[in-house]
DNA sequence: GTGCAAGTCGAGGGTTGCCTCGAATTAGCG
DNA sequence: CGCTAATTCGAGGCAACCCTCGACTTGCAC
């Protein structure tokens, strides 16, 4: 469903670049709440420029975040890998909050919702099912508790984001005690 | 240490009522943020009056919030009634979580540092002693694993805080996970 | 080169919230 | 009653952030 548009010119390819790098690097540092005239001001460009490559911030989520979340997939495969259902489960919950912990807009990301920036959402939806066939196997070798769901694993999350901004470094004993409730 | 003012006149004490009556409503429903236009509307008074009788916001939380918290004080001395350590001391979470879920300004104030409002630390400071003395009554009691402390409570009361501001419905399920995996 | 569509710029208008200050009002003492 | 100090009022200045738009600049196709 790509329109075929014709290529930028050349001054704005190099902008619409500079603006990506510069709304990445503000996002993880600060994340997705910077105001939008300090992404046009790291990238050395006006306010309008900015605006004109991505009329609203989701756009510019949606143009830096599916890659990055590519990642979850990543983590996804890697647990689905191990044979062990338990240590799977637990070493994705591990991954995953190791990732937002790194990055501070992805952990904004994956807290909140993004309604209109659907390449993200599908994203979130792709590394949902992982997690489900993560549990769905752990409750089957009988090591997680057999009433958890994905539901659960969304609270989770969301009380992670909050834990890892507010103290990053005690979100690994937090997530270890919470773990420990998991077992049945 | 309070100083003898000379009494506040009629409309001023009659206004000064009418303030904390309007923020603490907002406080309970919005939380801490509410605008201070808000508030001024509410209570049918100007902005300046507002400002005249509470310089600051913090003057307002510190008006308001040691009575409520007070109600920590209640929920720890009915925890530490309780002659079965581990029971007391979950009894004490679901209590303290209750309280936060039915105050949106008190699960703020709880999850918050407001450095300018000694009396609201003061009131953590006590809740805090209770949570102490619950923690090594349940570890000594060998329920409770036996590194558990404090620090790791604030944690949980932050993550709460996000918890029930999220999804006011599932804290409950949420927090009964997490003390499964305080059992030693 | 030249012309024009494409791109850039940033001042400025809009919004929301904070807080101040001088003019207007009024409680309550004598 | 008056008088005065205490209180009230709210317009308006300030700041942060949002976003738009018309004038200017420039890449590039010819």
């Amino acid at each position: 469903m790509v329109i075929a548009s014709r290529p930028l010119r050349a001054d704005a390819a190099r902008n619409r670049e500079k603006l990506l790098a510069a709304a990445a690097a503000l996002f993880g540092e600060r994340g997705l709440d910077v105001p939008m005239e300090h992404i046009a001001r790291r990238a050395e460009v006006s306010i309008g420029t900015l605006y004109k490559h991505f009329p609203t911030r989701e756009d510019l989520v949606a143009a830096i975040f599916p890659e990055r979340l590519a990642a979850l997939d990543v983590i996804g495969e890697k647990a689905l890998a191990d044979p062990d259902p338990w240590r799977a489960f637990v070493g994705y919950l591990e991954d995953l909050y190791a990732l937002q912990a790194a990055d501070r807009g992805l952990n904004d990301v994956l807290a909140r919702d993004l309604p209109n920036a659907p390449e993200v959402v599908s994203a979130c939806h792709r590394g949902a099912g992982h997690v489900e066939t993560l549990i769905m196997r752990a409750i089957a070798a009988g090591t997680l508790r057999p009433d958890y769901s994905v539901t659960d694993m969304a609270t989770l999350t969301r009380a992670m984001a909050q834990v890892i901004r507010d103290s990053p470094d005690e979100w690994r004993r937090f997530l270890s005690i919470y773990v420990e409730g998991l077992r049945s």
